[in-house]
RNA sequence: CGGGAUGUAGCGCAGCUUGGUAGCGCACCUCGCUUGGGACGAGGGGGUCGCACGUUCAAAUCGUGUCAUCCCGACCA
């Protein structure tokens, strides 16, 4: 490739809507453009990584005896209905009707056509076990799209569906896509680290995620993980075992009574007041779940974690109570308390889902819904309420210890750009997708999932591979492998030999650029640094002696070859790694 | 949907307080000069100032409304 004749435009500045490292790199180096929130042209150097991503997903995906299809993007309501995720999905799938007002809608996940296609052909136990994978366009009229492609509203995406006759064979293929996913990302040049998770909305029992830890800190999610062992979990599934502490209030009040507590509003005026430390304190929560008020109690020195505590209420929709909402719920059950005094005291007809660790608090600090007062050295059975259901809600700390092995659990960003599920019978059962068995039975195929955001990954590895200059990708997922640059294009000696040697590496197989420009050298070489071009050779006024310089982006390490030399290198080395 | 900010040329921004010819840098075109880390000189093209209504002799500028975008909180590949 002529870089006078490639279609693109770097920038000297990085775009001003730009947060995260991978989204001014891919927006500077003119890899990106963006045509709505969260929805992006690939221009053609991006194409191309995405493309080496792809085809090494395809490459490991087909080792590891998956089969590629292509399901259809725009997808009727009637498949969705069958599962039941129409009603259920919420606003993040993409609804729209065609011109007979039938309605549709953009897929954001095909467990519904999957099933769909899997049932009408997948009769007998003698056709399983399968796994199905697609890549593709898919969309999510996500909230708030950020991070440029770490959270699009369209994106690219590698799913791929598993069916099984039984638990046996997923637990068979869930282990054996855990281990092709390891390959992949290692191909792409990206540490990962599996960790536990919730299985959100697309449900199932048991799943994990992929996660590239960087030092950006792009990841939006915490993953906590013990250097001891290898118990590594998403915040919302971690769990962990508490470091001993006073939960017991019985040094610091005799008996049960109600006290005046003026103008503590939160915990931490609540307990310089009281002069008693935050685990004697219970702090209570109104969440909107599903449209409902629910009261989370928790200890008030840790933090609720709210996956937890919607899947503790079974719901699929949580935010935090507005002060209105509040106000609202006080005055339905006669109370006059604003936030700060709000207890489960009288809450009888409300879910009311306590933290396990509140089970072990005695004597404590309670709101009892009257502003400027607390209940202290109360116990649950003081306060006339029998409706409460404890559940693990509790977000885990820095600090606290592993479950498995008791050390210190630590916490880090993660950026998550694969995830497997089990999904067992969740959509062959309702769907009615099922096989028969050797004596003439039906069972539903056990079902798992897998996906890999593409387009994330191009995106991880950015976050995982840059300096102040630009990107430098890994070999294996970069655009181009080399770029050569003659310093002065009016040099006749310089043009000739930068032209051969972008013969001889074309011919060897090289994806190589040839950067023709009539600009000047420092234009050349910060549009390569951008870019992120693996190597570099620069033919310049050395070439007088018979040399060309030959330059590591990811290292920066710079040598001396002559161009045969130079191109025998590249020949070497980048054939190694493909 | 709450809280904050911003909409002026492809990109980055000034101008608005105090209404009066729409500007700067980069990018683009022409000529000259230059060629190892985003040169320089001269000339040139490109803008419904987000949109609507209002105030005014006159609106990018003032007022009202509206739309969009971005950032902070609930989603997930």
């Amino acid at each position: 490739m002529k870089m006078s004749k490639m279609f693109v435009q770097t920038l000297r500045e990085y775009p001003s809507d730009a947060e995260v490292i991978s989204h001014k790199m891919l927006g500077r180096a003119g890899y990106i453009k963006k045509l709505a929130p969260g929805i992006y042209t690939f221009m053609p150097l991006m194409w191309r990584v995405l493309k080496k991503i792809e085809n090494i997903v395809r490459e490991e995906m087909d080792n590891a005896g998956a089969q590629e299809l292509l399901m259809p993007f725009v997808q009727p309501k009637e498949l969705w209905e069958e599962s039941g995720r129409w009603e259920v999905y919420g606003r993040e799938l993409m609804r729209l009707k065609d011109r007979h007002d039938r309605d549709m809608c953009l897929g954001p996940t095909h467990e519904e056509i999957i099933t769909s296609v899997a049932r009408d052909v997948l009769k007998s136990y003698k056709q399983l076990p399968v796994n199905l994978y697609q890549i593709q366009s898919k969309f999510r009229d996500e909230i708030r799209p950020r991070y440029g492609l770490l959270r699009g509203r369209e994106f690219i995406m590698k799913d791929a569906y598993s069916f099984d006759l039984d638990e046996t064979g997923l637990d068979r293929e869930y282990q054996n896509m855990a281990c092709a996913y390891k390959k992949i990302f290692d191909r792409c040049g990206l540490k990962t680290k599996m960790v536990q998770s919730d299985s959100g909305a697309i449900g199932g029992s048991v799943s994990h995620e992929f996660m590239v830890i960087t030092d950006t800190d792009a990841g939006e999610n915490d993953v906590f993980y013990c250097n001891n062992c290898d118990y590594s979990a998403n915040s919302n599934h971690a769990v962990s075992n508490l470091v001993d502490t006073v939960i017991d209030g019985k040094d610091y009040f005799k008996e049960t009574k109600i006290i005046d507590t003026p103008s503590t509003h939160s915990i931490e005026e609540l307990s310089r007041f009281l002069n008693i430390p935050d685990t004697l304190i219970l702090k209570t929560l109104v969440y909107i779940i599903d449209k409902k008020p629910v009261l989370a109690l928790i200890r008030a020195d840790k933090a609720v974690e709210e996956t937890k505590l919607m899947n503790a209420a079974g719901g699929i929709d949580i935010r935090i109570a507005s002060s209105a909402e509040i106000a609202e719920l006080m005055a339905e059950k006669g109370f006059d308390a604003i936030p700060g005094f709000i207890g489960p005291k009288g809450m009888k007809d409300i879910k009311i889902i306590a933290d396990e660790t509140v089970r072990d608090m005695k004597n404590f600090v309670v709101g009892i819904n009257q502003t400027d007062k607390h209940m202290a050295g109360a116990n649950l059975t003081d306060l006339g309420i029998d409706n409460i259901d404890y559940a693990d809600i509790r977000l885990v700390q820095q600090g606290e210890l592993c479950p498995q092995c008791g050390e210190p659990l630590h916490v880090t960003k993660g950026i998550e750009v694969g995830n497997i599920f089990k999904l067992g019978t969740k959509y062959s059962k309702p769907m009615n997708a099922v096989y028969t068995d050797v004596n003439g039975k039906t069972h539903p195929y056990v079902m798992g999932c897998y996906g890999i955001g593409i387009s994330r990954t191009a995106a991880a590895a950015v976050e995982a591979h840059y300096d102040e200059h630009g990107i430098k990708w890994p070999i294996t997922i970069a655009p181009y492998h080399v770029v050569i640059v003659p310093v002065n294009i009016n040099d006749e000696l310089q043009m000739k030999t930068a032209e051969k040697m972008y013969q001889d590496l074309q011919s060897a197989g090289i994806e190589v650029v040839l950067d023709d420009r009539d600009e000047r050298a420092g234009v050349k070489f910060k549009d390569a640094d951008l870019i992120g071009f693996p190597f570099r050779v620069t033919v310049g006024k050395t070439i007088s002696d018979g040399f060309v310089e030959y330059k590591i982006r990811e290292t920066g390490i710079q040598k001396q070859y002559t161009p045969d030399q130079a191109v025998k290198k590249l020949i070497d080395i980048i054939n190694a790694v493909k």
